[in-house]
DNA sequence: TTAATCCCTATCGGAATAGTAGATTTAATT
DNA sequence: AATTAAATCTACTATTCCGATAGGGATTAA
């Protein structure tokens, strides 16, 4: 199951390259228009900020704001920065790799071989979405 | 992430495809063999024994066995019985829809869409991947 | 200076996961 | 018939994670 977290992280995302400039868009308006939790986002769009895909102001009149363009805001990267590994098991997984203790061989594991299919199907798709075709 | 109960599920499944016959083999012998938690596999196998993948035989002798050939059990059907819905978010689940409260119109909805797009292309392995796949 | 806003840490309740314990039922063997 | 070995069933527990909340602190425009 997606958290919540990323299901939020990727509807602010959306939101904000939806909009016509790049001018910060506060927290409490993107809360309001997406009905999501305002301290929870708060801290999703912190993590996106550290993450690099966006920017932010402090002060009176700040807000977040896209730093990418939307084309190039991979949906496989925010997956990764909020939900972890794309991978349903940590054994096939490409940047959060670990080995199974339980397990002699790899290669004789039916659940890794299943697995491994699994992620290379899933990552077909979040390598090739981009923050642009939800626009 | 995929939950220990389908992984272990998935090994106890492959564990009893690989058997010469259909006679029945104990809990202990599979827990053993692939270092399962015996009380917990337990639990396991007895879901897919409900599920009608597993027989069963009580008594001395007993043990679970396989009651469909290898080739009919699908692994998208292990997943649906031990780990819930394919899908990442319930309103692109085909078994178990539900709809989003707080989404207005799921057409128009990034996360809809994306995930609809996973599931597609998880369903795409799923359904083609079968027991006899990992013998 | 003030008010709005991001930034950070800490905490909490509830749900789910993984595993445990023990009693019961069933059936083969002696 | 008694014994024994196995599945079955119910209930419980410890731990972890998720989603959310609380309360300030830091920063900056007005």
């Amino acid at each position: 199951m997606l958290s919540k977290k990323t299901k939020y992280g990727i509807k602010a995302l959306t939101y904000l390259a939806k909009q016509e400039n790049r001018i910060p868009v506060q927290i409490s308006t993107i809360s309001k228009s997406e009905s999501i939790s305002q301290k929870f986002l708060e801290s999703i769009l912190l993590t996106l900020r550290k993450s690099g895909m966006l920017g932010s102001k402090k002060g009176k009149s700040g807000g977040y704001y896209l730093l990418k363009d939307p084309n190039n805001i991979v949906m496989v990267e925010v997956m990764r920065v909020l939900e972890g590994p794309i991978a349903l098991v940590p054994c096939v997984s490409l940047n959060f790799y670990e080995k199974c203790h339980d397990c002699p061989d790899e290669k004789a594991c039916s659940v890794h071989n299943l697995m491994l299919e699994v992620r290379d199907s899933m990552l077909k798709v979040l390598n090739d979405k981009t923050l642009a075709d939800f626009i």
